[in-house]
DNA sequence: GCGTCCAGGTCTACC
DNA sequence: GGTAGACCTGGACGC
C-alpha cells in the first residue's frame, strides 16, 4: 500500500534524506541516486516490523509497504516518517536568518537544515557514540551488526532498530564479541539498562524545557557521550546553538575557511557566533554544502 | 606480512 | 578547570 504525506513548501527530501551519515546507517538505506529512503519501522509490540520505502513526490511524500496496514500502524507510519524528516520543524527563521547573508542564501533556496533523525532519541544516542573515536566504516559495521542481531525481523525485509529492553536483555559479551563495540560495550550496556528499567528518560530530551547547557549536562550524565556526541545529540533533537564540532567538521573547515590549515575550536566558534541560536545548523549546512549540487 | 597511525572522542587520574 | 594517557576496532599506509 503507499501513504501520502504532505510536506511543507520549503522540504526538500534529497537534502534531508542526505543531510549526514543517518541514512547509511541500518535500519536506514539509501539507494545511490539519494532519491529513495529505506527504513525498517516498528507498528506496535504484536505486529511484525515493516520495510517502508519513502521517496519525494509532488508537494508531499510517498511512502510504499508491503501489503495492507490497520489504521493504527499507518497512523504510526505517518508520525515516525513526520519525525525522522523533520517535517513539522519550523525553520521559517532559520530561513529568514540564512537568506540575509550571501553565501548562505542557498540553504533557504535548497530546503537545507532538516537533519535526518530515528524515531527515537534512544537510537539516535546509541548511533552517537558509536561514532566516536573510530572511522565512518566501523561505525556502520557496529550499528550493522546491532541491528541484524538483536532487531526484529520486518515483514519486506531487513530487521527494526533493537528496543532499550532488548539490549539491556543481551549480555555484556553479545557487546563486545558480536558487536564488536570494544571499550563501548559496557557503555551500551548500562544505558540501555537505565532506560529501560525508566531510570532514565531519554526520549523526554524532545520536549525538555531545560535550558541546552542543562540538557547538555544532562546527556552527557551518558557514559560515552561527551561534548561531541552531546552536541550531536542536541541538534537531533532541535536545539542548534551548539556547534559539535568532531574531526570531520574541523577538517572541512579546514579546507573551505582557513587554506588547509587547522583551526582553533575558538576560531570556528567566532565565524559562526553571529548566528546565535542557529549556529551549530548554519554550520552544519555550511560543511555540507557541496554534497548536493543545486 | 607486519607495525604504526588514526578515525565523525571520552574517561579517569592527577595537578 | 585543565591535561596526559589509556582505550577497542579496523582500514590505510609505509616498509
Amino acid at each position: 500500500m503507499n501513504i501520502t504525506i504532505r510536506t511543507p513548501p520549503d522540504f526538500n527530501f534529497k537534502r534531508t534524506a542526505a543531510s549526514h551519515g543517518w541514512s547509511e546507517l541500518l535500519p536506514f538505506r539509501i539507494d545511490d541516486k539519494w532519491s529513495k529512503l529505506s527504513r525498517v519501522l516498528d507498528v506496535g509490540a504484536n505486529r511484525k516490523p515493516v520495510s517502508v520505502e519513502i521517496t519525494g513526490a509532488k508537494g508531499g511524500l510517498r511512502v510504499s509497504v508491503e501489503g495492507e496496514l490497520p489504521p493504527a500502524a499507518v497512523e504510526k507510519v505517518r508520525r515516525d516518517v513526520r519525525h525522522m524528516l523533520r517535517l513539522d520543524d519550523p525553520l521559517g527563521v532559520f530561513y529568514a536568518e540564512m537568506a540575509k547573508e550571501p553565501a548562505f542564501a542557498w540553504v533557504a533556496r535548497a530546503g537545507a537544515g532538516r537533519l535526518l533523525r530515528a524515531p527515537t532519541v534512544f537510537e539516535d544516542l546509541v548511533k552517537t557514540v558509536c561514532t566516536t573515536n573510530c572511522s565512518w566504516s566501523l561505525t556502520k559495521t557496529m550499528v550493522s551488526r546491532l541491528v541484524v542481531n538483536l532487531g526484529r525481523p520486518a515483514r519486506g525485509g531487513g530487521h527494526s532498530f533493537p528496543t532499550a529492553a532488548t539490549l539491556a536483555e543481551a549480555p555484556l559479551s553479545f557487546f563486545r564479541e558480536e558487536m564488536r563495540s570494544g571499550y563501548r560495550a559496557p557503555y551500551f550496556k548500562e544505558l540501555a539498562g537505565r532506560v529501560a528499567s525508566g531510570e532514565l528518560d531519554v526520549e523526554g530530551w524532545l520536549t525538555s524545557e531545560l535550558p541546552t547547557p542543562e540538557l547538555k549536562r544532562a546527556m552527557k550524565q551518558v557514559k560515552g557521550v561527551g561534548d561531541y556526541a552531546a552536541e550531536n545529540l542536541l541538534k537531533l533533537v532541535g536545539r542548534y546553538d551548539v556547534l559539535a564540532l568532531d574531526s570531520w567538521v574541523r577538517s572541512t573547515y579546514a579546507r573551505l575557511h582557513n587554506q588547509g590549515r587547522a583551526a582553533a575550536d575558538k576560531k570556528i566558534a567566532r565565524h559562526y557566533a553571529r548566528f546565535r541560536e542557529w549556529r551549530g545548523l548554519a554550520l552544519w549546512c555550511d560543511m555540507t554544502k557541496d554534497w548536493i549540487k543545486e
